[in-house]
This record gives C-alpha cells, structure tokens and sequence, in this order.
DNA sequence: TGCGAGACTGTAGAAAATCTACTGGATGAG
DNA sequence: CTCATCCAGTAGATTTTCTACAGTCTCGCA
C-alpha cells in the first residue's frame, strides 16, 4: 500500500482559506473567487473540521486570524503564488512549432511566407528542420512534416495534401533567347540539362540513355543554376510558380508530368489538439 | 469586476499532473492518490486542455515529461511539497488551550489536576489565566473559562454545572481543639472569623453587624490562614474537601449556607469543535 | 508468429464535491 | 428604532471527480 507522498487537505478549500486570509472577509474572498459568501464559509469551515483548529475568529464585520491561521496562510500564500506565477511563465512563454520541411520546401515555400507567418502568429516561435530525411515526430520533436508521398498514412498521422507534384521543364529566358517555344524532346535534348537528386529526364522525355549534365543534390541547388542561364531544370510547377511569374524563368516545353507522389502537410494525430500547431497548420 | 489575484488551473488536475510527474506513470500516481489511472489520464487530458500544451508524451511502457512539462513540475512540486510542510507543522503543533480561573479554582482545583491532565493530554499546552475577572472569551483567546454564577449564559457560551457552592465553616483541628464540635452560632462568634472578598459570615451567622477578623482579598489566602491556625473561615465544600479529608480543616458546624450562584465550567459555544478543547472540556 | 503484460485512451454513468439562493442571527452605526 | 454588513446554516442544483469497463498499442518472450 503506497502511502501519499504527502497528505494535503482538499486544496479547493485551502484556496478558499488564502484567499479568507488575504482579504478577512469572506464576502471579499466570495467575490475574488467568483463563488457566493455561502460557498466560501463551508470550505473553510470544513478545512478547519478536518484540521482540529480554528483559522479564523468570526467577528461581527469580518474574521481575524488566529495565531495558527495567521502562520499557516504566510506558507499557503507562497505556494500559490508560486503556482500562479509557475502557471504565468508557461503560458507567457511563446510556443515552439517545428516543421520538417526539404531544402527545397523551405526555400522555395516556406521561406517567402515566413513573415507572413510570423505577422499572423505574434506568440509562436517556429523552428524549421531542413532534411530530405523523414522526420520521426517524436524522436525529432517535430510538429509538422511536409513530405513527398504516394502512401496511406499511418492512423497516428493527420495529413493534408498540399499540393499535386506536377514536373514542369524550366530555364532562363536568356538561354532560349532566339530559340522558338514551346521546344520539341529532341530540341530539349540539345540544351544542357542540369539533374537533381530526383533525376528524373529519362522518364520525362522518355529516354533511355543517361543524359547528360551538371547534378546536384538538392532541388533548390538546380534551380539556382537555372536561374543563371545554366540550363534547364525539370521541377515542380509549385517550386517555379513565383519565378515563372517573374518572369525569371520561363516554361520550355508544353509537356508536363506527375509520377504519383504529391506533397501532404503532415502532423501526428492527437487527443490533445496545441492552438499553437493549429495555427500554423491552417 | 474584481480580478483574481491570480489565476491558477484547477488545482485537482495539478495534483494529478505533478504525482505523474514525479513517477512518470499514470499508474503509479494514481496509485499514491488512492484513484483509479482512468481518473489521473482524465485530469492531466484536461489540464493539458486548458492549458493548450502538451506536458507529457505518451510512450508505450509510460510517459516522458516535455521540457514544458519538466519545467513546470519543478515548480508545481516545490509548492506542493510547501503546502504538505506547513500543514504538518500546522498539525504537529501542540495545541494551546487556554483556562480562565480564580486564583482559589486554580489553587485548590486545578493545581492538583494538572498532573493527571498532562498525562491525559500529552499533546496539550495547557495555559491557566488566574483572575477574579470575568475574562471576555475573544478579547483574552480564553478557550474555557470556570465561573461563580447564578446567571443564565448568552447562547453564544456553552455551560455545565461543575459543582454546587456550598458554603461550609471550618477550621484548623488545633484551633478548635478542647471544643466540643459542632459549635453553635455563639460559639462560633467567639472564635477569631476570617474573611475572604465575598465576605459572607454576615449572612452565614444571620447577624446584621460586622464581624472581626483577619480580612483577604482572596479566598485562598484565607484558607491559607485556616490552615495554619489564624480562624475560621467560610469557604465552598469543593475547595475543602480534600483538606477535610486529610484532617488538615474541620468542619466547625453543621450549618451550611448556599447562595444561589454555582460554579460552571464555560466554552464557547463553536461549531468548530477544536479537539483539544474537547479533551480538556471532558 | 502468437500471446500476455503493461500502460494509456475513451465512454457512460455513479458518487462526491462544490455551488447557489435563501434565510437567520449578530453587531454596529445613525 | 432601521439599515447595512457579514457570517452561519439548509436544501437542492450543478459541476467535478471518479469508477468500471472496453479498446488500442507496444514490447518481450516462447
């Protein structure tokens, strides 16, 4: 039989006792506590049943401590206080939401919305983990996940589909400057063409043969050298959607593509929904 | 409106999250509580709720603390580990009762009883206030007071007879020595009288004049002077009884007076009975 | 692989605690 | 005397807390 760790009296009274003290008056304590005079008097006279003493003298217009009352309510003082201000810190502390995101995502996504984020969720401290790696939510601490998928999700995840991966060809408009769009394969063939880790020109143009060209190992990196006239670049439309309207990059080729993995928002499922996480998610 | 001095979470879910702190098992804790681990998983789903964070993960074999949740326990089991001190102090210290008496209750009452209610009530500081004014139960933190009346209490005092004032005469056995006892009122008159603040011989004896005699303000210090031989002196059958049967005081005469007042032993009336009170009451 | 143990989640309803509205009593001030 | 203030007490309403039970997941073992 484990005992207690230690035997308190019902705290609810114990907060009706602090606050009678405080104030000497159960009216005033009623009203700071937003229960009835009534409320008040029972638990306090019921925490002094259980105790044996008396806290308080009852006099006509009010209470006076006793000597024991008087010594108790100075230590029950402090440690609500320190409940209080406890509780204040944790709730004043801004809130921590990580999100698991690819270099790519992050540049190309995340990045130009972070102020946009953080003008709409002042009290939220967003934390971003670039990584192609897939993300553990718990051993990571990551909230949010945006991953490239095809698969069911486990039910301990709730996921949202961001957006439809579409391949899209795309340079600069000063490398296919004189040259007439939209290009056919074969006239693609002959532009430099710079490769992800993805790699994916063999089955966009539908060729066998490995192809030739710089590689890199994020997407982003790829891009980069696009927009500096070094060649064609096969990436999601979502990725080149703000270039494409800058003007910085132009679309090549008419011909599209989707291999059947599209890109959720993803978050682990729980009973204990955090304002700060549904923020963000939305 | 009046706002609240501070505002805490219900301090019952507290509890439960800081025992699942402590042992990190919703088991264990709601074992140390004495409920059900339904009823611990319930309140930390609320506090967790209200609070809009996450304080524990939930591992299959257990819970891990989040570092909000480390955090705040620290401080939640300080102030708890403070309310269990202070309560136990509270409980742990010998209480005070306080008795209001006559200097002749205490002497010949009292005094005598102090030994066998000290080993009756080990836990008891037993606090004798020795006047021959009435004490004011607020004003002078009398608990129990014996008082000489004939009176009605207000309802506001709780009394029981403690005994009758029968007055009785008597004296040293040296004193009356080669007398034949009992004495007549003449023979009584004859003898050296002496008188205490009540002075009563008048209405005693049925005689209009003053009597002489050594005079006390006292009644103790009266039976004082019986006791060694100075007179006779008139004094409450309680407060001689126990010299009557030591043979140290005789009863001169046969006559007894009784005046209408009684001694009663005087509370008030609680309803907070104090344990301690009780005690010294029975 | 299946099974059992451990531990948390969730539900419906029972039990306990807390509360309210009201009345009564005592005191003090005018 | 009246009125205001404030605590005590009661009966019943409301809220909180709890229980018993079933379900789910993970882990360890044979």
């Amino acid at each position: 039989m484990i005992q207690s760790r230690r035997a308190l009296p019902p705290l609810n009274a114990l907060r009706a006792f602090e606050a009678s003290g405080r104030r000497l008056n159960f009216r005033a304590a009623a009203q700071e506590l937003g229960v009835t005079q009534g409320a008040i008097a029972q638990q306090v006279r019921a925490l002094e049943d259980q105790l044996g003493l008396m806290l308080f003298q009852r006099l006509p217009r009010g209470l006076a401590l006793t000597a024991q009352g008087a010594a108790y309510l100075s230590d029950v003082t402090r440690a609500f206080d320190m409940l209080g201000e406890a509780t204040g810190r944790l709730l004043a502390r801004p809130e921590t939401v990580t999100i698991s995101v690819t270099p790519t995502v992050a540049a190309k996504l995340l990045i130009p919305r972070l102020a946009e984020l953080y003008s709409a969720l002042p009290d939220v401290d967003l934390r971003t983990v670039a990584t192609e790696a897939l993300s553990d939510f718990d051993r990571d601490q990551v909230d949010i996940a945006v991953r490239l998928t095809s698969q069911a999700f486990p039910a301990t995840l709730e996921a949202r589909l961001l957006f439809r991966q579409e391949l899209v060809a795309v340079a600069s408009p000063h490398l296919v400057k004189g040259l007439t769009l939209p290009l056919s394969g074969e006239e693609l063939c002959k532009l430099p063409l710079l490769h992800d880790s993805h790699d994916r020109w063999g089955m966009f143009l539908r060729i066998r043969e490995k192809l030739p060209g710089a590689a890199f190992n994020h997407t982003t990196l790829a891009l980069d050298a696009a927009l500096a006239g070094q060649g064609v670049v096969l990436a999601c439309r979502a990725f080149v959607a703000a270039d494409l309207e800058a003007g910085r990059l132009v679309q090549v080729t008419n011909a599209t593509a989707t291999i059947g993995a599209d890109y959720f928002l993803v978050r682990k499922r729980s009973s204990s929904p955090r304002k700060a996480v549904d923020a963000v998610w939305d």
